[in-house]
DNA sequence: CTAAACTTTCAAATATTATTGAAAATAAAA
DNA sequence: TTTTATTTTCAATAATATTTGAAAGTTTAG
């Protein structure tokens, strides 16, 4: 396959993963063109090259940058911005990481916690059920959360090395 | 906080974190709302709780079916079909591991095998960009694949234990 | 200051995804 | 077989999400 074509499929691949986690497929392309790219890009150039209007590139690229996954560079002399991803795959992941736990288990976890709260009679089905729901992803759910504090923490060799001998 | 405003909320919840993952909203309340019940319901009571027509319903207990979160149940002398939610949270979150991995991870490793193919010059600042990126996200994606069939293996308190453990 | 280069905003247009509801299909009972 | 209860399908509709593009905003140079 040539450069050409496995850049295509490469950004076509990480938007449709992009969508079934709940990201913005043009999000998820922009992304995986400036992970491939060696140089930062301008807006015009994003524009261009995915076929997206400005407004779109815009507003994409400024989300990339609230994700942690993009940052904006000036170049000297130049009055354009210039984008370009974190190429650490490794930082890519655990960003990612931080913010959904930020944005989603976090607030989750206050539910449940308040959830836990609701009192009841253990011989009503309909609340020992409930209460056993919750209570068990009330667990499971800072369980992750414990998990994801800890990778956060964690050296990128933790991922390349030690665990995965571990896990056999 | 009562039982009924609990439930309401708990539905909310989870219908609220499915979409954030991709989920059909519908999908995730009807999945909480039989979590939390005690028995099986029939597709007119899920109907009439969530307000869902009945080919919603229908096409939505049939995903949960395919997602091994829910099964069908008949009751001796009863034409209606009962439906139920595995309650264990720990056989959820693998159900759920499992299935992504087969819909998502796997095409994945697919494509960035193929893509690692790609051959060209490591001068060239294009191509090396490219096949680093690739690279990593297939190393990372190889390890993301091993982590859940080890899990897919584990028993719940073992996985934590280690996990916690090693993630140290 | 004004003009030019560039970025941001956001209402309107488009595209995508989810939902309805009634008809068709199926299956058990009479 | 015919009737009745129940489930399934799917074209039409509604709801949501994304994208556009042009106007407004900002910043720097002259």
């Amino acid at each position: 396959m040539e450069l050409a074509e496995g850049k295509q499929k490469f950004i076509e691949a990480w938007g449709r993963i992009g969508s079934e986690w709940g990201i913005n497929r043009t999000m998820a392309q922009v992304h995986a063109l400036l992970l491939i790219s060696p140089d930062a890009l301008t807006t015009e150039e994003v524009m261009d090259e995915l076929n997206i209007s400005r407004g779109n590139a815009n507003m994409t690229l400024r989300d990339l940058i609230n994700w942690g996954l993009v940052e904006k560079q000036h170049k000297p002399g130049e009055r354009k911005e210039y984008f370009a991803a974190d190429k650490d795959i490794w930082n890519v992941a655990r960003q990612v990481a931080k913010e959904r736990k930020k944005r989603e288990l976090e607030p989750m976890l206050k539910v449940l916690k308040e959830l836990s709260t609701v009192e009841g009679d253990q011989n009503d089905k309909a609340y020992a059920t409930f209460n056993k729901s919750v209570t068990d992803i009330n667990k499971l759910a800072n369980n992750a959360d414990r998990m994801i504090d800890t990778m956060l923490k964690a050296e990128e060799s933790w991922f390349w090395g030690s665990v995965l001998k571990i896990f056999k």
